[in-house]
DNA sequence: TTCCTTACTGCACGTTTGTGCAAATAGCTT
DNA sequence: AAGCTATTTGCACAAACGTGCAGTAAGGAA
């Protein structure tokens, strides 16, 4: 009678959630409390056991979602949010909306390229759990700067990824950008980075939200001391809107002639466009330009993004 | 501010179960009271917007599903149900539990291929709408029998099915068993018929029950009219144990030389093992000895049965 | 054995949720 | 417009649920 916790779960969350039964007639039927059903059941979800999908069919979901997945050919998740919620409050919705969605979308033998930033530190905070095998999560980009190697803050986020879903994780230690564009050229014929590099290559999902240039909340790359001011104004010169995993693009989605974009560490747009399921996560209106141009570049094959912004993307290009 | 109702009821499940607000907040946001939320969620679990799903992970489910995985090689769902229930009671636990189940294997431009009998009709009562495009419900095996053309009967299962999937229903107006098998023959080559079985070749998905001919609580086929003394000695003379969609077996799975299946109107064993997923539902003690034989024949790609039924089925297979 | 640590359980309470009912609203017909 | 019917809404109450807390069982070390 060594039925194991975890069976219970299993057999508390089938009658929950497929008979319809009460926690209470659960309980009886289990002889034990209901409290204990009730918490057998948070564990159930907890643990990704089981898990609830919200299916829009597409045809009659609101149109904002629609004319978005026309204009830009990505799947689009639209997370409503009252516009009077501060931009924190928001993140941590679409966060929360956004590590749901995922969730289903990750599989066994998945590779996971996982970005940093201020938007994924926030998913990777509600990450629900699922048991996979064989899964990796490596990290996209470096993270080190002139103040620290980057190892915490980075990989905090790829730590929650890698046991929400029992995969291995790969950081990627080098600095987020290189001073000079030879040592990138050296350190990619390491055969430590070519490691990470041939993971990167192999990916199945990237996740990733997106650097706005003339945010008001700028994007820890613009701001977190990663770039000095010559970088900045060269960017400027260059007409950069944004950035995918520190890689930086203009308006209209091109790259060439970046600079900076030879002492980067993220992947190639042309690379990053290989992989089968691209998720760009947004929160905050304020990225609005970066965001246009990202999909302009047709980064991201799904996009979560919230109300507000989802709103200003449609008249934007409405206007253009 | 045309807000429809059905997008209303995709935002507060997503609100709901996505971003795990109460109703009460939800209200607010959408400006009416917590109990229209609360219907507008039912709603959206009913119209199958929200889909709870339970990945039972193979490797540590409960033995004994895995157990019969190995055996006969097929997806079980083991249904938990108390053994002291009636068998009225367990058949609407295990019905309600293979509706869900169900559900998210079905999808746009499927054929689903549908029996009937007390289980089907008991699954049918459970279903949980889902909308699909050019779905297409076709029935099995005629329903007709001495005293009745079955419409009535069988046609409420296909109707229930039609209408949870938003599908065409295709019945199929001939007697379960013909008198003489020249007259199948004959209808085999109408066109009205031949457009049936065009559609059966083509299904995607077949759901049945068994029956099992020493059945305590005999199935339908056994019992209802349509068969003669005749016709039940014939049986006991082939060593048949049970059928699916009204073809019988052999305990060894085998069917050849059964005069009978030659005037009954389901599909050929070779041609239902043609269907990518075909789904067998079994709730009862009484029906081990067909389910047995069913499966030996290998006519279920997915089995959904109750606990003590999934017991026996283990031990028996045990023993012999 | 005894003591300590850790994890689980049931109780009790406050919160959250489902639902019958009456009022209000929307849609149709005359 | 009036009148009718079919839905939809909010209220109020009961049922179902989550969780802090204290008690208990299960290991582990000395």
């Amino acid at each position: 009678m060594a039925r194991s916790r975890h069976s219970d779960a299993l057999r508390a969350a089938q009658m929950y959630y497929l008979q319809d039964l009460t926690m209470d007639a659960i309980a009886r039927e289990l002889r034990t409390s209901r409290s204990t059903v009730s918490r057998l059941l948070s564990s159930a979800r907890e643990t990704g056991l089981v898990q609830v999908q919200i299916r829009s069919p597409f045809d009659t979901g609101p149109e904002l979602e629609s004319q978005i997945r026309n204009q830009y050919g990505v799947d689009v998740h639209v997370v409503p949010v009252l516009d009077t919620l501060n931009e924190a409050e928001t993140l941590d919705r679409v966060a929360m909306q956004a590590a749901r969605t995922i969730g289903p979308l990750v599989d066994s033998n998945a590779i996971i390229g996982v970005a940093w930033g201020a938007t994924l530190s926030a998913v990777s905070r509600h990450l629900t759990r699922k048991v996979t095998h064989d899964s990796i999560v490596v990290q996209l980009n470096g993270a080190g700067n002139m103040q620290t190697t980057g190892i915490t803050y980075a990989s905090d986020i790829m730590r929650r990824f890698g046991s929400a879903y029992g995969a291995r994780v790969e950081q990627f230690p080098v600095p987020a950008f290189f001073d000079h564009a030879a040592t990138k050229t050296a350190m990619w014929n390491e055969r430590s980075v070519q490691r990470i590099l041939d993971l990167q290559a192999r990916m199945s999902i990237a996740i990733f939200g997106v650097g706005s240039v003339d945010s008001d909340y700028p994007s820890h790359v613009y701001a977190g001391g990663y770039l000095d001011e010559r970088d900045l104004s060269m960017l400027a010169a260059d007409d950069v809107v944004g950035d995918v995993a520190t890689v930086f693009f203009r308006s209209d989605g091109s790259s060439d002639g970046i600079t900076l974009n030879e002492r980067s560490t993220g992947p190639s747009h042309e690379q990053l466009r290989q992989v089968r399921r691209r998720i760009c996560v947004v929160s905050g209106a304020s990225k609005i330009n970066g965001l246009q141009g990202a999909l302009a570049a047709g980064l991201a094959t799904d996009l979560i993004l919230d109300e507000a912004s989802a709103r200003r993307l449609v008249t934007f290009n409405g206007h253009s």
